[in-house]
This record gives structure tokens, sequence and C-alpha cells, in this order.
DNA sequence: GATGAATGAGGTTTCATTCAT
DNA sequence: AATGAATGAAACCTCATTCAT
């Protein structure tokens, strides 16, 4: 995997990123705190989420907790890492087996990448769309994972244009930051999650039957 | 127009709602208020945007913002009644044609609906996704929404299943939150929304092909 | 008086500064705020000095501190505004009457200005020296008090070297610092003073007697 | 050395001392130490500085710096009480050479002490301000030095008063402090390191020449 | 009605110090 | 001795909201 591959490693705000933890006794308080951290931003989002009652979650006290995430924005950062490195995964593992699949393989693909990243699914999502000075960082992963999937598409199609598949790439990535609320929906997330792959193969298929005539108006297909 | 049609209005909430101004003076602003809370909740996001900026972008008093909305919740909900008001007529209208429309024509006057709701549509839209107190009367917004479209479908396709309706309705619905996102792209904006467009329309033309088949495996057409 | 002579006036830092009360209520209240800022200052210095106490101390909350001086460092700038007002009263008045007096009028004079800003002195000398990002602001005024001592021994002894005077002036200007330690002193303050002064005016008559040959060893006249 | 020559060793406050190393390894760690504090302290000041950074400094764990040093303030002591044995070593050397001395022999002796305790000069003579409970004990060094100062000038100048020479010495003493500040300067620091001298230089041979007489308004020599 | 000052709970963050390994 | 994790009081600062003028 080369260079242009990776989604994560970020780091490149110059504050103290967070420190890794050298005895067993860190490594456990990190994971605590990072999964509280999960829950909490998930409840209450980024903004309204409070350090005090992350550290608290994880029974440990709030100086622990700055101990190893120098700021609320490091700990987001944290968790968006760990969310990227599990969508990266996913992805090289469907780029892998792309060739060949249907597109309702591919769609269920993507759809089910995200549901199996439901640890911190909606939390990454939410702190994705988050707006502050780091905004930009976390738009890296956006056109990331845009260009991934762009990636995914061609090793499916290969006929698609390179400019089409980013189109669509974007277009199926907006549909995908729905699934985790459809997959919360009280009633019929199940089907809903179904429609949701349903309407990605449908975009797809159509996308790889007109895969590079990008100016003409879509409807006349 | 029934009261079924109504959207907004939820004033649940035992706080005091927005005062109605009684002076020509007031109404000027009123308007002003509302404006610079579209701007400033748009920038910050609703936790991180302040009453005291808003004010102040409306060249108002922080005491004047008070007058007309008691709470930073009325204020927001507000916004969200005046956004409400722009769907609904958006809606209406589309209702209305529905009936021998072209699926291209459904998918573009719902996309369009978004582009033209421009002025409050991201604002809209994260509150609807803010997390707090309220959420639950927010939340009676996005049922209506797809209440409404599943209307349009049915009005459209006369032959969709209710449920299914409401099904697909839900996840349009997912997608067109997308579009405001999209609209925003430095590159190629109008691509992707003619995209957003071509994926919606595929979609209910599908859906409108297997109108109440809710239980199989949607892949199987 | 041109603008070379302003000493003050130094809001260069893009935060914002010290904001302006626009009623009599706020009016007092700032001018307690401030007269509170100096006590605690003085006792603990810069750094132990706490917003809080200092808002107890005026009797006010902590959030009418932070309404007028949206920062400690803005605290501390307006505090050296005010003792720069001060100073520079006394060095007008001084450069004015400079012409004939005699050099223990001018150590008198130099000496007595230091005791006059009574009020803030200490706090404000300490303040001079405290390290922080905004040094260099205070920089300022020490740049500007040593050029306008410089000035006003040039108006006294006209034939003075400018780069000498300059000189003379910073060595001056660190001896006047110690002006506020040795008023304190438990024993015998009052004559501590009176030698600080004979201090000063031994040294601008030997001065003022060997007006520019700054490049010979000192100790030969 | 009798009794009355040691300046430091002013452990009075409850708290354990400084631990003396026990082996040869535990020597280089204090002196790292305390060079690290040194630096850390003169960037930031007292209240300033962490005891992390300085640890950090010298590559040490911040439990071996509480190995040695069990709080801040006894570092803060070691570091004074290293300084004073550097100038109670100068002092004592002008003691003892000062019969028979120039006046601008001594005033130059009194400057360069200051400049050959440049490793730790800053560092002490801001500690020696700086405000907390161990002030008093502090500003024990101060009195000690200025005793010392007036022993030096009476050895110089047998004629002069007891009481005359500590107000001198004193006043000198301030002067002395500010001399840190005038080798830091940028431009000429060696040209105004001269005119202190002078400064010194000057007042001394006055006192010398008028030994007793306190009482009188000391400008009419 | 309009204005701007007042309030204080609560949020993020720091850091001296202690303690288990 | 050495290390680094743990702790929590306390600091700075924000901001929704109230209220006197």
């Amino acid at each position: 995997m080369n260079n242009y591959m990776r989604i994560s490693s970020h780091k490149s705000t110059a504050a103290a990123p967070a420190r890794q933890p050298q005895r067993e006794r860190g490594r456990e308080r990190v994971a605590a705190l990072l999964d509280a951290a999960v829950h909490v931003f998930e409840e209450k989002g980024f903004d309204a989420a409070t350090m005090t009652e992350i550290a608290a979650r994880a029974h440990a006290s709030i100086g622990s907790l700055y101990q190893f995430f120098p700021s609320k924005e490091v700990l987001a950062q944290a968790l968006l890492d760990r969310y990227a490195a599990l969508i990266e995964a996913s992805l090289n593992d469907l780029l892998d087996r792309a060739h060949g699949l249907s597109a309702q393989d591919i769609a269920h693909g993507l759809v089910d990448m995200q549901v199996q990243a439901r640890a911190n699914r909606a939390v990454a999502l939410s702190l994705v769309d988050a707006r502050c000075d780091a905004a930009a960082v976390r738009g890296g992963i956006r056109d990331q994972m845009t260009a991934r999937i762009a990636h995914i598409l061609r090793a499916w199609a290969p006929g698609l244009d390179a400019a089409r598949a980013k189109t669509v790439a974007g277009v199926v990535l907006q549909v995908l930051k729905a699934v985790p609320h459809l997959a919360d929906e009280a009633h019929g997330a199940a089907q809903l999650l179904l429609e949701a792959e349903t309407m990605i193969r449908l975009y797809v298929e159509q996308a790889a039957a007109t895969p590079g005539l990008d100016k003409r108006s879509p409807g006349c297909a």
C-alpha cells in the first residue's frame, strides 16, 4: 500500500497530540477514556459533551484524561483516527474484492462498512461535520474517503472515467453519512438500510453504464 | 389548508414562544435578528453560537434580542418555523403538480426545494440534528417531512403502498439532507446536485416499479 | 505635543481591548475593579494574582470583571496605561521646567515622579518585568520612558550628545525602577530616597560635564 | 569562615530541604536538575515555570525531580543557595581587597560580581522579588547582601558611619539588581555596564567624602 | 421598548504533588 | 532510585439570562 492510500495520521496541528501510554495501566486507561468519549460525544455531540463527564464515565479523574489527551480537540481527533483506521480496513478489503462483484455487492459492502464501524460511527460522522479550526484536518478524511471510494468504483467498473468516479463517490459518501441515522430509526431500521443499499446499487449501476459522459444532462439516459 | 398540513408550530415547551412585535419598527428588528441568527448559527453551529454575537450582528442589544426571543431555544425554533414554512410551500406546490410528472421531475423538484431554501438551509438541517432537550420537538419536523414526501410519492405513483412510500421517503429525506453539503462543494457543485437528482430519480423509479413488495430482499428485482 | 511624545495607547494586540463602560454604573465598576487590581497585583504579583480575588475585592462578580476586561492580560495593560498616563504628565511637566534647573532638581523631579505615582507604582513596574507574550508591548513603555528621560536631559543640558543621553537615561530608568522598593523599606525610606536622588544627581552632573565622550573608559574623568 | 559570614541556609520552613544525593550518579542528576531549573525559571519566571518542564529539560522524570527537591519552593531555595554561594565568594574576595582600592575598583568589583554570576543572575534576582510565603526567607538574602556590602564599604572607607554605610549599601544593591537587565540590552550592553559603574563610583566617592552627616539634605554637599 | 450592566454556574485546562510499580 | 500514571483543587474564561435605568 503506498502512501497515497493512508487515510489517517493527520497530526498536522502544531499542538501536542495524544500522548501514548507507556505502561499497561496507561493503555487500559486510554482505552476506557476513548470508549467513554465515544458514548458521550454520541449522546451529546461535540460541543455539548463535557470533558468532566467523559472522565467520570471512564471512572478516571479529569487529570488522567488530560494526561493523555491534552485538549478536547485532540480527544476528538483520536476518535477520528480510530474510526478512520476501521474504515480504512473495510475499504481496503472491499477494494481487493471489488473486481467481479455485483453492484448489489458493492452497495452492500459500503453500507455494511458503516454498520460494522458501529462503535464509533455516529460519533465520527458528527465530528466530521463539527465546525471548528480543525475543520480542514477533518475535511482531509472526507477527501480521502471520497478518493478511496472512487478507487473502488474504478476497480469494480474499470471503464469509469476518473473524474466521474470522484463525483459519484462524493454523492455516495453523502448517502453513507446517512446510514447511521437510518440504523438508529426505531421502526424498520433493517428495511431502511436495505433501501439505502438499493439506492446506491441503482446509482452505481447507472454510473457504470454511462461511464464518462459527464457534461450531459443526466436525465436523458 | 387543513391541520394535517401544518409542519411547524410545535410550541409544546412550557417556555414563552417568540413574541410578536407590535409595531413596524419591531417587525424590522425581528427580521434583522432572524437573519443574524441564520448567519451565526450557520457559521458556528447551535452550541457555539452566542446570543451576544447574534444581537451584535443585527445591530441590536442583547436586551432587544431577549425581548422577542426569550431563549436561545425559542430563537432556534423560530428559525425552524421559518424554514419549515418555505419547505411546506415547496412541498405543497410539488404535491399539487405531482400527478403526471416524470421521476426526473420529482427528483428535481425535491432537490431544487432544498437549493431554493438556501438562506436557511444548512442552519435548519444542522439544528434538526442538534441534540438537546428540544430534540423531540425538532424530530417532529423530520417526521412530518417524511410524511409529506410519502404523500407526494403516492400522488405521483398512486399504486405505491403506504408503508413502502414512507420507507422510501425516509431514505430520500436523508439524501436531501446532504444537498446543502453538495451545494457547498467548491468544485463541481452543479454536477454533484445533478448526480443527487439522478440517484433519487433512479430510486423512486424503482420504487414505483415494485410498489409494495416490502418484505423481499430488495436486490432481487 | 507631537505624536512622538505619546507614551501609552499601545493597543496593538489583536485581541479585544478593555471595553469602555457606557453608563455611570459601569464607570464606577471599572474604577473599583482597577483599584482592586492594583492592590492584588501589588500583593501577589501578576501570576499569583487571581481574577476571582480581584473581582471579590471590588465587590463585583467575576462576570462583571470580564465584562470590561476580557482577559487578565488586558487588565494588566489597562493598569499600565493608567500608570503611563501619570508618568507622562510628570515627565512632560519636568520637560517644560528642565532648562535652568539644578542637577539636584532634575534628580528630585525624577524620583518624586515615581513617588507621586504611588497608587500604581510597584504594580506597573512589576508588570513591566512580567514575562509573557505582551512583553514586547510592555517593552514599548520602557523604550518610550527612556526616550522621554533622554529628552529631558538634553533640555536640561543642551550640550549632551544624543546617544549619550539615551545611554544615561537607560541607566537612570533602572535606578528609578528601584524607587518603589526603597520607598517600601520599613526603616529609613525617606533617607533611602534622598540617597537615590543623590546618586542620580551625581551621575547626571558628571554626564553633563562630559557630554559626548562615550568611548573613553568612564573612570578617567 | 565564621557563622556571621553565611548568607544562605535559611531552611526555616518546616518542609524537608533538598535531599543530598548518595552516589555519583545522583550528584550528576542534581546538577542537571538545577541547571534545567535555572533556564526554565529564567525563561518563565517562578510562577509560570512548571516542575514537569524542569524535569523534562534535565532529561529526568518528574519523580526524580521530587526525589531530590520535595517541592518547588525547595528547588527555588536551592538555586538561591547556589547563587548566594557565588555572591558570597565574590563579596568575600572584594572584602579582602577592599582596603586601598579606588572607588572605581569598588564599583567595578560590585558590577563584575553580578556579571560573573551570570548563569544564575536574573533567576536569583527575580526569585528574590517573587512574592510568596517564603518571601521572608528570601528577604534574608537581601538583608545579608546589604550588610555585606556595607561591610565592604567600611573596609574601604574606614571613616564611614555604620548607619550611613548600610543606607548606601541598600541603594547600591538596588542598582546592582539592575545590572542583569542592562547586560541583556541588545544595544550597547558594555557601555551601559560602564555607566552603572560610573554611577556607583560617583556615589560611593561622595559617601566616603561625607561619611556620617546623615541628617542633612544630601544635596547641599 | 431599548439598552447595557450584572450574575454565577459551569466548562476547559493546568500543575504541584503523591504513589504504585 | 527511577519512572510515569493518578489526582483534584483551582485558575481562567464564557455565556445564557435577568434586571435596573
